[in-house]
Formats: C-alpha cells, structure tokens, sequence
DNA sequence: GTCTATAGACCGATAGAC
DNA sequence: GTCTATCGGTCTATAGAC
C-alpha cells in the first residue's frame, strides 16, 4: 500500500520534527520534505496541520503503550516492571538531555496552540501513570497512585535538568539511584 | 526616563508571553500590542527578537535571584530557606498547572532555536541548585549537590504532569509531600 | 526619539491540471 | 491518487518620514 506508507513516512516525520524543533516550529515543507513526499501532497493525507499533530499524538502513544507491553512480558516482578522503566529513561538520557522528553515536549507545544491535542497528549503521562501504579498495587503500597506520580515525575523532572543544563550524567545519575531505592525499598518509599 | 519605562514595559510583555504562549509563538506585533508600544518601534529598543529574548531571560534570572534573597532574609534556617522554596511552588501550582514552569518552559523554547540563549536560561536552575545545595550543606547533608538536584527535579517533574494533566492538586501533593519530608527527614533523605 | 510603510521570506491551506 | 502553482496571511526586519 503506498498510500499507507507515505502516510506513515508523514507521521515518522512529524513526530521526529516534534521532539527535534517542536511541532510549533516544524513547517508542514520541512515535514514533507524529510519525509521524502511532495510538499503539497501533505493535504491529500491530512486535511490540516493539526489533523497531523493528532496523528503524531497517536504514534508517541501507540510507541509508550508497546514499551509497557514489552516490560510486562519480560518480567512478572513488579518492582523490576518498574526498573525496566526507569531504565529506558536511563539509556536514553543524552537523547533526552539533548532534545528534552519528547511526551514533556508534545504536551506543552500542542497546550499552547490546541488545549485538546494537548490533552490527548496528556493521556500518555496518565497511562504510564496508571501502569506503574498496577505495579505498586501489586507490591502492596499503601498509596500506589502517589508512588507511581512521584516515580514518573521523577523521571520527568531530571529531564528537564538535564535537557536545561545539557548534563545527560545528571538523568542518569537520578535514574540510577531510583534503581537502586526500587530494589532496597525503605518505608514510605 | 520614557525610554526605560517602554524598554522595561516590552520586557515585560514579551516574558508574560513567553509564560503564556512560549516566545517563539509570540509575534512582535502581539508584544508590542501588549505593552502598548507602537508596533515597528521594537527594533529602537532591541535590534532583533533575539536580543529580546535574551532580555526576557534576565528579566526571569533577576526575578528567581531577588526570591531566592528574599528567602535567605526571611530565615537563617536552613530547612525554613529550602521549604520557602518548596512553598513557592505550592502557591503558584495554578498558573503552573496552566502554563507549566516558566523557567523550563523557556529553557526548552530556546534551546531549540538559539542553544545560547538556551544555556543562558539554563543558568537559572544552575543557580536555583546552587542556593538548595548551600542549605543541604548548612544541615550536614553528605551530599548537598544531589539533594539539592532532587529537590529542584521534583518541582519541575511535578509541575510537567500537573501542566500535561491539567491537575494543580497533583503538583499542591507533591510540594506538601516534600515540604513534610524536609521537616521531618530521614536518612538520606 | 517616534512611528509608518513596506520589503522579503515563509507560513498553512486551496484549486485544479494531470 | 499525485503533484504544481499559487493565494492570502503573518512573520522578522529595514528604510525613511517626521
């Protein structure tokens, strides 16, 4: 189907552009372009700019929701679900401290210009949340959403450092000891 | 001074807007509309949207310094100082839900379209670490570094999901959580 | 110092030939 | 389905009248 795929070389494009320059800033030509299709052809595939945002929306979440799939499948240990999170973070930190994280990124930029993309965006948060508190749950937290919040909130906030400051060793750093405080739990933790 | 006071009411515009829409979403015509300064004669005070920018980070680095100085005079405590700050965040968590951190929003804004300008804005969480880092080592913290990084990590993770959720008790949670913690400390902590 | 007018480039989106 | 040509609008920045 090369309809099918020139649609998704699109998506690939965007979504790429989202996290390098900001959808914001990536014009629909340089979309186009670094997707190899005609510049004009993009409305042949969507009927607008945003109509492509959601569709980016949509990959990021798809792309989040197969990650925790995967996780799932190789572990049934709770605590190491919740390892194979962080630890994504972890091996990608000079991705993220270069370019920030490409779900913090998409969720400011489309709140600015589209409250609803935005919240569309939101609800990729708002599922990791929901899977790691499931894993906490299963650990027997007494409050497994709050944990979850603050494991992904976390993550999110020595992105921001590490993105603000360009220290990539700052994010590991931080993963590296939310790794070892899952492993050796204190109370409250 | 006429001149200061449009110079210093551009200033003005152009950060409550980058707050609001993000800078580069932000036209010279919609700053200058905004601090009632005729439309061409922004290039008079700033000879390109860059030198405004940079003008907006000051403004924002001058902003933190002088809370930061007023925390210091407020308490020669040091847990009174780092729960000022946590305080800060609790307080404003409405906008900061809105709008997301002003600070991080700017730093990720910029860096994409000038990495100068960025790493001038980055400097503002670098000092922001700086001061927690003083009050960590005041207490006898073994390293007053990290703590400080995880203090500041936290705000701004917290106040990424409350932007992307849209949920202002979220980040409220969190800073209570953390200002309960920074009373009452464990070890390690 | 102040302001208008406008250049020159680029944007999202459309019309219509093929 | 595919692609070109282009419209109307907005952007940063400049030239120059007052």
């Amino acid at each position: 189907m090369p309809v099918r795929d020139k649609r998704q070389r699109l998506v690939a494009a965007a979504t790429e552009l989202s996290h390098r320059v900001g959808l914001s800033n990536a014009s629909l030509a340089t979309i186009a372009e670094e997707a190899d299709v005609p510049i004009g052809n993009v409305y042949y595939y969507f009927k607008s700019k945003d109509e492509l945002a959601s569709a980016v929306v949509g990959a990021r979440r798809e792309e989040y929701d197969a990650l925790r799939r995967r996780w799932d499948a190789e572990s049934d240990d709770p605590v190491q679900r919740l390892v194979s999170f962080v630890r994504h973070a972890r091996d990608g930190a000079d991705l993220l401290a270069a370019r920030g994280c490409p779900i913090g990124g998409l969720c400011s930029d489309l709140t600015r210009t589209s409250p609803d993309l935005g919240a569309e965006a939101g609800e990729i948060f708002a599922a990791t949340i929901a899977w790691a508190a499931d894993s906490y749950s299963a650990l027997g937290h007494p409050r497994p959403v709050d944990a979850a919040t603050r494991l992904v909130a976390m993550t999110q906030g020595a992105t921001v450092l590490a993105h603000a400051l360009g220290d990539a060793g700052l994010l590991r750093a931080e993963c590296e000891r939310a790794e070892v405080e899952l492993l050796a739990p204190r109370d409250g933790g």
